[in-house]
DNA sequence: GAATGTGAAGGCTTTCACAGCT
DNA sequence: AGCTGTGAAAGCCTTCACATTC
């Protein structure tokens, strides 16, 4: 989950788990889009095909929060869409300050999602005073000179990081001294931070390594049908996980002493 | 993990976990870094350190690919680069198309950690004809139409889709259809794919909201320290969660029946 | 009849703690 | 002496399946 030295306290306080917290905005999105076509109610079933999980996994989770719904029926949408945005804190207003207005802290702050939901973006910052005063989405960067006064003077809890890796703990440091208590991590980087600020992390090359070793593993294996064959990859069948090989033949120059 | 329809059958041959598989990257980062300084070896302490986890994890993590290390000295750098590189899937060359070049799609193309480990962008394809032959990233862009010539000619089985949530759907379905196997989604929706195609989502809104949520809870709980009273909320103390109320008072407009 | 809410079972992940190797 | 590799224990999370409620 969150990275770092960052561990809710065991006294999570009777509360919800953190992986039902991961799908309530799921919930939500697909609430609200019920709810712009103005649907009354909705099944588990519905919903949970909606959201891309299971029922049972959904009223699992709902259960968590209450018993919203009404067997024999489902649930009223409008009443989840309340429920489950007050339990996410959305029905208060969330100043955000993204700092580093690179190609994606730009891409950011002209993002719609971030608006929406009770986000509101405080703040560009950015070290190059060669973009200080420029306006992105509207909103003039300002320079990381400024960014406690920002941080104090606007009740920043949220901030985002979206500079090069290099710049990445600085800022955090920077960010927490000023009052910020979690952070949204695009840099590809580790962030320390002390205990109570949570850090959650965005990584899109740990992302498309996830993906290639998957697409690995199809290349050879199961897929029992076509697709195995069509590929120019060798075939490595069974054998090579149980009892792994040792290191022979294919390996690079470098090996252990 | 995946979205939709995505569960790798029941038969992961004796394979590695996916918590495990998520971490790879991580290490692999860490490894590099270390690699870098021209580190010869490293011990499972340190290295957790520089990964952001604790050391028995990373053993155990390590256990599944192999005895790589040695015991009373610890990992060899350059080996274990290799070893995890290799599970990975990243000594091969990976062609990616990255689909809807907007702000996003724009910073995708122009960030370096895309084109470092094994992944390479093979195109980059819009819908928008305004946009077609525009350099983005030294890549001229290409249009939708073209996108099936492009995966098929490039043998691409990694689609990133950029697109608005709108058109998402239809992007993924010619994707799959063209022959991509593995998706990353950073549009917010639920895409729903055949079997054996995997779909890994990134959702900032999603992110924002579940560090809303544990913003919320440091206001007014825990964290028993002086960080609770600075705060202008509520004091919503206990009896919040365990017994949860019935909807009484601060209750929206809408109720259900 | 229909669909929720939930104990109980089953799986997966993390952590512990120590045997085993260098 | 030091550090890895790993069974076993503990803790989460998911799934099952059904009693309960409307």
């Amino acid at each position: 989950m969150a990275t770092g030295r960052t561990h809710r306290p065991a006294t999570r306080s009777r509360g919800i788990p953190e992986a039902t917290v991961a799908r309530l905005p799921l919930y939500l999105r697909a609430l609200t889009a019920l709810s712009e076509r103005s649907v009354p109610t909705v099944s588990s079933e519905e919903l949970a095909t909606a959201a891309g999980v299971n029922s049972a996994k959904l009223r699992k989770d709902f259960s968590y929060l209450g018993s919203y719904g009404t067997r024999g029926v489902g649930y009223d949408v409008e009443y989840l869409v309340y429920q489950i945005s007050r339990e996410l804190g959305l029905t208060q207003d969330w100043p955000v300050v993204i700092v580093g207005i690179g190609n994606l802290g730009a891409a950011l702050a002209n993002y719609g999602g971030f608006a929406s939901r009770g986000f509101r973006v405080a703040a560009l910052i950015d070290a190059d005073p060669a973009q200080t005063g420029k306006l992105v989405a509207g909103l003039p960067v300002r320079h990381t000179d400024e960014l406690e006064e920002i941080v104090d003077h606007n009740q920043v809890s949220i901030g985002v990081i979206a500079t090069p890796a290099g710049a990445a703990q600085e800022v955090c440091d920077r960010l927490v001294a000023a009052g910020v208590t979690s952070i949204l991590n695009f840099a590809p980087t580790v962030l320390s931070v002390p205990d109570g600020v949570d850090v959650r992390k965005v990584d899109l090359s740990i992302e498309l390594q996830i993906l290639a070793f998957h697409e690995q593993r199809k290349a050879g294996e199961d897929l029992g049908e076509a697709v195995a064959a069509a590929r120019g990859a060798l075939p490595k069948t069974a054998a090579e996980a149980v009892d792994r090989p040792g290191p022979d033949g294919d390996v690079p120059a470098v090996m252990p002493a």
